[in-house]
DNA sequence: ATGAAACATGAATCAATATTCATGTTTGAG
DNA sequence: CTCAAACATGAATATTGATTCATGTTTCAT
């Protein structure tokens, strides 16, 4: 990783730097970063505010590399539950990965909050979260598009479109209501957007 | 107001606070709220740094000020626009809103800056602003789902996928691309909601 | 025209906090 | 078992940047 410094060498490193993770994305979640001390995060984490310092060169890179991998992961689990699936018809798969969505969202609320800073803390890593995940949807709307599933709709659009609804609707839910929406609840969005992209509905 | 110390009472003091919003609203768009000092407004205003404590009681009430400014702005200007429309077809007013937003926005690129950040500089806000449209919303869509025009979803969700299209959609072509959406993409994503939302497309 | 209120100045103050570093302890390969 | 590399400490440093205030200038109602 590029925004660490030092890779832990050994079992005691491991532990430390998955302290500091797991503190930093809380902190960062509850307060945002800039609120955030350096020194609330090696007190949540149960070390001294130097140590911080061994594992990364500063506070903004923390942030990075937190922003990185949590929006790997959820890249990952939502790939392979999509992998799992038999079927490859494109509203089949949505389905799938917005309920994978809300379960990781809601399991690592840290997520949401930091990439919704990063326009400002790193507007760079911000951009490249949501186009990342935007290429990822243009290649299956293209895809679905061939065959006719879905409508002829700019698929750069669409995509924006979908992630919209997603983070809105987690932001109501999840950061405003603190709570998961119902089967029921996504049923009903999912619905809207299966009226709203397929050729024959 | 109540963020506001002091409402000016001569010509000079009127043009005074018009300054420091407008250099506010830029450097907190640009550079986002923490990053921008004091200083900085202030210089770009053309003023003194103690000028801007003449206003204000301090930096966050500046903020306040401005996302409570724009917000009130934006919703009047829709409201004017939806007025003007004969017709009361959810849709139609639907599409003007968007219209309006995507222009309002575009020019004032600082409302979108200021809202996304709200949420770590001022939760309470943040929240309010969202609800307060939502709220909106749902009185529009529970009078269209009464006459039978869109379909029996939920209006607080609903309200939020709206919302989520609209956000998403001009954080690609304004904040990532620099350019408003054309008609032809605008038509597009209108049909995308038009058919998710309608009971008989 | 005039003076009290309004407005403007910017150097000085003061608190907050990111980062460093000299010193000590722990780990694990050989 | 040993010792070099890894890891940990936390007081001290250094910078940054919001806010104050004593002093001056401008406005405008009378």
């Amino acid at each position: 990783m590029e925004y660490i410094k030092q890779q832990p060498k050994t079992k005691r490193g491991e532990e430390t730097l998955r302290k500091i993770c797991e503190a930093a994305e809380q902190l960062f979640a509850e307060k945002g970063y800039y609120a955030t001390e350096v020194a609330d995060i090696t007190r949540r984490a149960g070390i001294s505010s130097g140590t911080f310092y061994i594992y990364f060169p500063d506070k903004l890179s923390s942030f990075r590399y937190l922003m990185d991998e949590l929006g790997h992961e959820l890249r990952k689990e939502i790939r392979a539950a999509k992998e799992e699936l038999p079927s490859n018809s494109m509203i089949e798969l949505e389905a799938l990965g917005m309920r994978k969505f809300f379960r990781f969202v809601s399991e690592h609320i840290g997520l949401f909050a930091i990439v919704w800073q990063s326009q400002f803390v790193d507007p760079e890593s911000f951009k490249k979260y949501y186009e990342r995940f935007s290429s990822g949807y243009i290649n299956e709307i293209q895809e679905a598009q061939k065959r006719g599933e879905i409508r002829p709709l700019n698929p750069a659009y669409l995509s924006y479109c979908l992630m919209g609804i997603y983070n809105f609707v987690a932001l109501k839910s999840l950061v405003f209501d603190g709570k998961e929406p119902s089967d029921e609840e996504l049923e009903q969005i999912l619905s809207f957007i299966r009226r709203g992209l397929l050729e024959k509905p």
